[in-house]
DNA sequence: AGTTCATATGTGCATTGACACATATATGCA
DNA sequence: TGCATATATGTGTCAATGCACATATGAACT
């Protein structure tokens, strides 16, 4: 019970079409939730099954039809019932906080390099967040919709600020050593 | 390529039986991974056909008879190479945060009470870190293999900061609203 | 005497997820 | 002409994961 909600989620902001989807999930909310094409199509022709999404075939020239998919009052009610539902508290599930329990059994130069690798990742990451902030949440969160959106983004901001901080001090540990 | 590697790093601390394991993983490393016992069964097989492992079963009077598993050279070997292989950025992966994506259509009283619940779950993981940290890092790493441990543990206790101050600051939005 | 708890090891099955492969068309580039 | 890229939708398969169930024993509790 995960990527299917997180499919309608994505619906209540606009219909849209397997190819859609898989694009937004590659860029919105890549941090919070990763799905493939594949997974998105088959998730959404089960979803249709159950009647939480219709498809209207639109007809395009050149270029393949799209099929896109709405949500459905059934499944706006499949998102309020899923809302009602305990979340799981989320694991870390790093390799690189893995590897670092067995410090003297791995390749010490290759965790340096993973580490900075690491590191940049997020700088990278953090940057993104800070662009979409400026760019969407300036003002801060304009209608009610955008304020979860903006706290979403606020976590990942503190998030990457935070591996941002380990890593440097890991970094600069590892060099002593 | 990863529940194997975390029994072995596992494995390198000190010999340990499924069931050792099991528990291992509900306490120790809980945070960073997750097991059943079933799935570490199976695995702890699989990594002994790899001769990755051996086992030692000990005859107990009472209790059924434990195997207790070894890392090898072969293990330690494998530990190696796998530690050269990138790792790879960890999602979030937080249903909450999906749930905020779409704040309009959610039960306003359930998330208000996820988000109290989350809270205090990650107060008493802090509580939780900083007891182990106290009881085994007072005075800092004392020795090497000690070091990556403390980082690992200085993560998890910036973690949980971080979500303890997201929470709050999310609580006191959706309270006014 | 019956129940629960802790120790200890597993099997079986269903769901999820990841990844390669398959197909079709138009555009731009070398 | 050939190749990569973007658009667009899928199938087939295997590994990983999760959860319920199965089995066996001793100790402590009710």
């Amino acid at each position: 019970m995960a990527l299917s909600h997180a499919i309608l989620v994505c619906l209540t902001e606009r219909p849209m079409s397997g190819y859609d989807l898989a694009k937004f999930f590659d860029t919105s909310i890549a941090f919070f939730w990763k799905a493939t094409h594949p997974q998105i199509y088959r998730e959404l022709k089960k979803l249709e099954e159950q009647g939480c999404v219709t498809s209207n075939e639109e007809v395009q020239s050149g270029k393949p039809n799209r099929k896109v998919y709405s949500i459905t009052d059934a499944g706006r009610d499949a998102l309020k019932a899923w809302s009602r539902e305990p979340v799981a508290l989320p694991l870390i599930k790093d390799d690189l906080l893995v590897r670092l329990q067995a410090i003297e059994h791995v390749d010490k130069d290759a965790l340096r390099a993973q580490v900075r690798a690491r590191l940049a990742a997020h700088r990278e990451q953090l940057e993104q967040y800070h662009h979409i902030r400026d760019m969407r949440f300036s003002g801060g969160a304009a209608v009610p919709e955008d304020l979860g959106k903006l706290m979403g983004l606020e976590l990942g901001i503190q998030y990457e600020q935070g591996w941002i901080a380990w890593c440097e001090s890991v970094l600069e540990r590892l060099e002593r050593a």
